[in-house]
DNA sequence: GCAAATTCTTTCAAATTCTTTCAATTATCG
DNA sequence: CGATAATTGAAAGAATTTGAAAGAATTTGC
């Protein structure tokens, strides 16, 4: 690997994580604690980053950015895991929504140019497949929701009845025996005309989603085709899911 | 294999993975790495591609951003300027409309909170506004067209027919006294869209846009409330747009 | 406030990569 | 067909980068 190829990674990573240690950042781009140490402060005259003790961060997360990625910490492993795994079922030329979840982002990331069209309401996702002309991007139209990035209102729900997929690629805020819920109001009704306009559904959870039960009911069990977890996901709960007749992928 | 075939090559894998050392290039080609390296100093006096330590890098790499801020060197100082003239036309709490042009965007970056909503079709735009939640921000529905961050198609005109704003801030290809012109055909009908949803035009055109015509006719001169221009723009063409009637407001 | 532990800077040798140079091969043109 | 020019591959020395180590500086725990 090259050094300016390495900065860029390390760039990369710390816009994910905000925060890393040197020997984080050394493990990740596979080089001496020395040779990071020369990166560090060569990205930092660059103005990106700050170095700080035993590692580096973000100087300040880009304004024209969402909040999103950078929040997104927690759990972020997993997330990837999961995304990547999500990613791995969509087939060649497929059709795919995705909404506007962290984690359904991820899965955007590992899509590659697999899918033929992307349908989604997500401004994170839009951006992501932006200069990629490989793919058709479809994005609703709508109110954009602050820090987040989602597109909502009738706008967006309206013009995602018309359209058609072969998987909507979900998240959701928990998942119990009774169904899924979200937090978020205004996000109901886009999903389920997702929901509705895609064939299989695919519901990526990670492991705080289960025997959680949010605001608002979103949809029940019957409703989804595949639920993409960590391994950290409490074995009862998905054994009963398993039973109930949904398939349960662990990432 | 001939020097060009092959250095177009090494440019195309190049596009592919933004990064690749000597000896991948060399093998991929199939010559010894002196020839690489002899290829690669002439592809960077083309300009496309930079040299590194140990290979190459192709100088404006995909990501999730869009070409268009870097595409958008051109008069960038004047365009700056044009920005901020037309965003002090807008009066507080004003319906806007933002068109999806370079110059339409530097706009929205002096708009600050003044705009009680805004309406866009360009993805730039929208991030921009994305964490911001003074303002309401509107996107239209759409496909992504690539590069640009642009959304076209039926739901992009569509969506707008339904709206109404106080302002539209619009971008084009050439002004004459025939009226404007547009290189987009995709385009023509968003903008169309916007002209009819909005009471107070405004065009943004820099100095290269006067005295040339694009593919495609936009609207007539009577369409147009304000011009915002920069001071290189023709004085003949300026009075006489004046004399007919409009606004030309030099940044 | 002090000592231990960690981290940082500096320095140096090894390894890699770059430039320059030169002979050999291939292409070009009369 | 032969001579000249251009291109190519290889090799030697220069330059850069890398990893490790030693001493200086900073942080942490008590």
């Amino acid at each position: 690997m090259q050094a300016e190829e390495r900065q860029i990674l390390i760039e990369q990573h710390l816009q994910k994580v905000e925060f890393a240690s040197l020997e984080e950042l050394s493990e990740k781009v596979d080089v001496s604690v020395s040779t990071v140490r020369r990166d560090l402060t060569l990205l930092e005259t660059k103005g990106t980053i700050r170095r700080t003790h035993g590692g580096a961060r973000l100087v300040a997360p880009k304004s024209d950015e969402f909040i999103f990625t950078a929040r997104d910490t927690h759990q972020l492993d997993e997330k990837e895991a999961i995304g990547q795994a999500a990613a791995a079922l969509i087939r060649p030329n497929e059709g795919v929504i995705i909404d506007a979840g962290t984690t359904s982002y991820h899965v955007a990331k590992h899509l590659g140019g697999k899918a033929s069209h992307v349908i989604t309401n997500s401004l994170p996702v839009a951006n992501h497949f932006g200069s990629d002309n490989s793919v058709e991007v479809l994005v609703t139209g709508g109110v954009i929701y602050p820090r987040l990035g989602v597109l909502v209102g009738p706008l967006a729900a309206e013009s995602l009845s018309g359209m058609h997929a072969d998987v909507a690629v979900m998240s959701a805020g928990g998942i119990t025996m009774d169904g899924i819920t979200n937090s978020h109001a205004l996000l109901i009704d886009i999903q389920r005309a997702m929901l509705e306009s895609a064939q299989r559904i695919i519901f990526c959870l990670d492991h705080t989603k289960f025997n959680r039960r949010s605001v608002s009911p979103l949809c029940g069990l019957d409703a989804i085709d595949t639920i993409v977890t960590d391994p950290r996901a409490p074995a009862d709960l998905v054994g009963e899911l398993k039973q109930a007749g949904t398939q349960v992928i662990i990432a």
